[in-house]
DNA sequence: CTCCAGGAGAGGG
DNA sequence: CCCTCTCATGGA
């Protein structure tokens, strides 16, 4: 058992980091997280300013929550308005992780048009099936598959895993992944908007995804994702729009330009709180019935 | 039954 | 640029 000692301006919650839907091999028991993160077990408990942890390293804890982050400057930064001081007051300590780029790579292929648990669950059933067998005194783990792995599956071991038409993106890029080691160097050595357009060559990944992997593996904070809660409180809180019918990538780019410019260079941390309080929207927005009193008409 | 969920690809106007 | 259809799954 190793313990971590937080200072005031280290500001970490464990509930709102590992539970926002930014990675999806966590679970939660007895006041404890157990997670895998490449080929460890990793438990965590934390008390106030305390973090007990077990299955690493400090300096692989401090990575991987990216504790250098002076959080408290960057949410100062992104409080614009009384819509993100609320979440931000009530998801204060969520931080952005840094995952395993191959990690994040598949799970965004596999997050496409689900919800968290059927992610979680997803992902579950593909170590399940591929990922190397981790034993700990408390039970059998299994790592996030290799490229090399998921390349190597047969259909029916794909088929078993529930993934949908997206076990054909996932494979296709498995083969490409497997062949090119390198290609996460490649992706932290080109600016934000190049690496969005060489990510999204895979098939599977869009502008979405990307953003999802630029904002959670390469630390990328002015990537800001735009998925359909997302731009349910963007359009409605920030750029008074209706929600008309098709959500065009035209659209995704208007949101995402005002956001960066808004937010500014940490607008991607200004995603993921916004993000953590997306329940607190009406699931029906403005546009929907005949009844909405306050709507706009649209030009069709 | 319909509708929705951390979308994306293909095709056509 | 726009739109629509389709992909596969499970929960509500």
């Amino acid at each position: 058992m190793h313990e971590l000692v937080l200072s005031t301006g280290e500001p970490l919650n464990l509930y709102h980091t590992l539970s926002c839907g930014q990675a999806f091999r966590w679970a939660y028991d007895k006041s404890w997280w157990t997670g895998v993160v490449g080929d460890r077990v990793i438990r965590c408990r934390q008390d106030g300013c305390h973090l007990f942890y077990t299955g690493t390293t400090e300096a692989e804890i401090l990575d991987y929550f990216a504790i250098d982050l002076d959080l408290p400057k960057i949410l100062a930064s992104i409080e614009k308005d009384r819509l993100i001081a609320d979440a931000i007051l009530r998801c204060r300590g969520l931080r952005i992780l840094r995952q395993p780029a191959d990690e994040c790579l598949f799970s965004y292929i596999l997050a496409t048009c689900s919800n968290i648990p059927m992610i979680k669950r997803r992902i579950a059933l593909l170590a399940a099936c591929a990922g190397k067998e981790i034993v700990t005194p408390d039970g059998a783990y299994h790592a996030f598959p290799t490229a090399e792995a998921i390349a190597a599956m047969d259909e029916d071991c794909l088929r078993g895993c529930k993934l949908g038409y997206r076990a054909a993106y996932i494979k296709e890029t498995a083969e490409i992944i497997a062949a090119n080691p390198g290609w996460a160097g490649r992706i932290a050595s080109l600016s934000t908007d190049e690496a969005r357009d060489v990510l999204q060559e895979f098939r599977g990944i869009g502008p979405k995804a990307a953003d999802c992997i630029l904002l959670f593996a390469f630390a990328r904070y002015d990537a800001f994702p735009v998925d359909v809660w997302i731009r349910r409180i963007m359009l409605r809180h920030y750029l008074h729009e209706n929600e008309v019918r098709s959500f065009s990538p035209s659209e995704y780019d208007r949101i995402r330009h005002f956001a960066r410019g808004y937010f500014g260079p940490y607008a991607g941390y200004a995603q993921e709180y916004l993000y953590c309080i997306r329940a607190d929207e009406p699931s029906l927005p403005t546009c929907r019935g005949p009844s909405s009193a306050d709507r706009r008409p649209v030009p069709r």
